[in-house]
DNA sequence: GTTGGCACTCTACGGTCGAAAGTGCTAACG
DNA sequence: CGTTAGCACTTTCGACCGTAGAGTGCCAAC
């Protein structure tokens, strides 16, 4: 962290037309000038007073004027200043709180904690983001049981109680003795094991089982080690891109493209948004706080989420000019219930 | 179906021309004029000879023209000509055919069909569409099993062999009796049901199945109905489009929402792709063809396949202006595998 | 059916002009 | 010292216009 210049407070007219300057700026997403501001806010000071604000918070690098004739417009850093210390928080509406909660109930009874992208998306009007991926726990316990028709169920337990299935039809079906013997043979060798140890025990079975089930052993071993791996690739769900590709910072030529292969390209999406999932508050990354170059134009106000065995992060990012209160304070709300107890 | 004036063969000279108007413009991605295609392909005929061509496709509604002095470009109807009637078939080469080989090995075996988007679009260089879902067959067995730990596991088992299961951690485990009762009261009613079939199945076990079991029961059809509906809607994987985020027809403002808005809203892409799943051959829509009005000013080349217990299909998309060559002759071959035994 | 010639049409590009917006500066005021 | 009024200044934006370039349509001739 370099140190910030404006850790202590700016000087009280400052902050107030700041504020004003920002928020006029998120909602009409426009240059705001001197004049709009005294209006939209009945100031009783001068138009000429509130030019001098503005060009001291220019000096501070906190505004920026895109050309002599214009209004003015935040910086990153004046966006920065305004997230940590002008903003109010915001709370959630009642009715909006109904509905997320009646969604994060339904992620939470279904594991399906994916669907609270789309949600989010529309509470916050811009693009949502959900990645949940398992627990890297250590395997606990592998069962394998016969169902009628010669299927074979592989079951894996983590140590936290997460349970995973595969299914499938040995070529020559295993009597229920097999099966037994099969299980505690795995039993036997099963410490604490990992993806990669299954994998190890898949080829140990090969070579010294009991020949008559070493396949079979061989098998579902590798499919318990897929499952596992399978599961570590998160599930990720995005949703609302049209919200954001309908704001005007989209709408010059080729602004899109970054995000089409942002979309197109979800890994990268996620890996992003995987450095959020140790917070367990909301973080903002404003512009080019991202690491990520593709999205330089754009902010994410994103933290950390569990839902049963699974962990991963929510995030929200919109452009730059983005309604920092209310995203953070649904993104807060979300996160809140998905990490309690 | 209409009538279609141009069942019968076009004069060849006129098919000739008609063909190097689209494969100079598929190429270029601009308007024709009578000077490139004479040099482009080396003709003897004058450039006046050729103009009057191209009048006379351009009164057959095969060709267009922007503006006076712009060169032509083919219509819809001109591209369905070249499609149907001009288009030579393209032999995948055999370094392209290997890659294809692999990676539809793999999905064959792990089932994971959907990894064959990214490949698909690398291949044709335009956006691809995976879309899978399970058989809507008739549910032939449910199985209850336990596991260390407290967990039970519900399979389902269709009657082409297909299996699905989930798993939970009910708050009183069953012993195995009860398991046992549970499975045969369900096996009793079972006729060959569908999901909705499940869930009636789980009311009537709140009210009528032994008080002891009887939750348990309802609660194991709730998940294997789930399991089935979930299972129904499709798994879906879309690739490639940065590849036609970056064509021309996408440049101009505006042009690219729509495009945004499929990406995000996968849904619709599914219902538009799952008009091809019934074909064995590849069919080509192209432009207004489509009956989605987002994606008017594309094409979709499509097919049916089949993986495993899933079934679905493939699709490539792109602008109208697309390599219809190139690009059937890649969708056929992989569909041709997939369809395969 | 094909060709050469030529007038015609339309787009794209670059420059000019005036209106509108909003500032910076200076001088005056409490 | 903060605040204010007045005014010149800068810059963008849209409209307008004239020219260069591209490619056609048509006509008369082969």
């Amino acid at each position: 962290m370099k140190p910030n210049p404006f850790d202590s407070q700016l000087d009280p007219r400052l902050s107030r037309i700041l504020t004003f300057v920002v928020e006029s700026h998120v909602s009409r997403a426009e240059p705001v000038g001197s004049q709009y501001v005294r209006a939209a806010y009945h100031l009783s000071i001068s138009p000429a007073t509130i030019r001098n604000a503005m060009r001291e918070l220019e000096e501070l690098g906190l505004l920026l004027h895109p050309h002599t004739s214009a209004g003015r417009v935040p910086t990153e850093a004046g966006y920065r200043y305004y997230v940590d210390h002008l903003m109010r928080p915001e709370t959630v509406p009642i009715g909006v709180r109904r509905i997320l909660d009646d969604a994060i109930g339904r992620a939470r009874t279904q594991s399906r904690a994916s669907d609270l992208a789309p949600i989010l998306a529309r509470a916050t009007r811009q693009l949502a983001v959900m990645a949940v991926r398992s627990r890297e726990e250590a395997v606990d316990q592998v069962n394998l049981v016969a169902l009628d028709g010669g299927h074979v169920v592989v079951a894996v337990g983590a140590r936290d109680g997460m349970v995973a299935t595969d299914t499938w039809r040995p070529e020559r079906s295993p009597c229920a003795a097999d099966l037994r013997r099969a299980e505690s043979w795995i039993r036997a060798r099963l410490p604490a094991a990992g993806p990669k140890t299954l994998d190890a025990l898949a080829l140990e079975a090969r070579a010294g089982a009991p020949s008559e089930i070493a396949g079979f052993i061989e098998e579902a071993l590798t499919r318990a080690s897929r499952l596992l791996s399978t599961r570590e690739e998160p599930a990720v769900r995005v949703d609302g891109a049209d919200n954001i590709a309908s704001q005007p910072e989209f709408q010059a030529p080729g602004t899109l493209r970054p995000l089409v292969s942002l979309l197109a390209n979800q890994e990268s999406l996620v890996r992003t948004l995987d450095a959020f999932s140790g917070e367990s508050v909301p973080r903002v990354a404003i512009g080019r706080e991202i690491e990520s170059p593709a999205i330089r134009a754009c902010s994410i106000v994103g933290m950390g989420v569990a839902v049963g065995g699974l962990r991963g992060a929510i995030g929200v990012m919109g452009p730059v000019r983005m309604p920092y209160r209310r995203v953070i304070s649904l993104v807060s709300y979300v996160g809140a219930r998905l990490a309690g107890a």
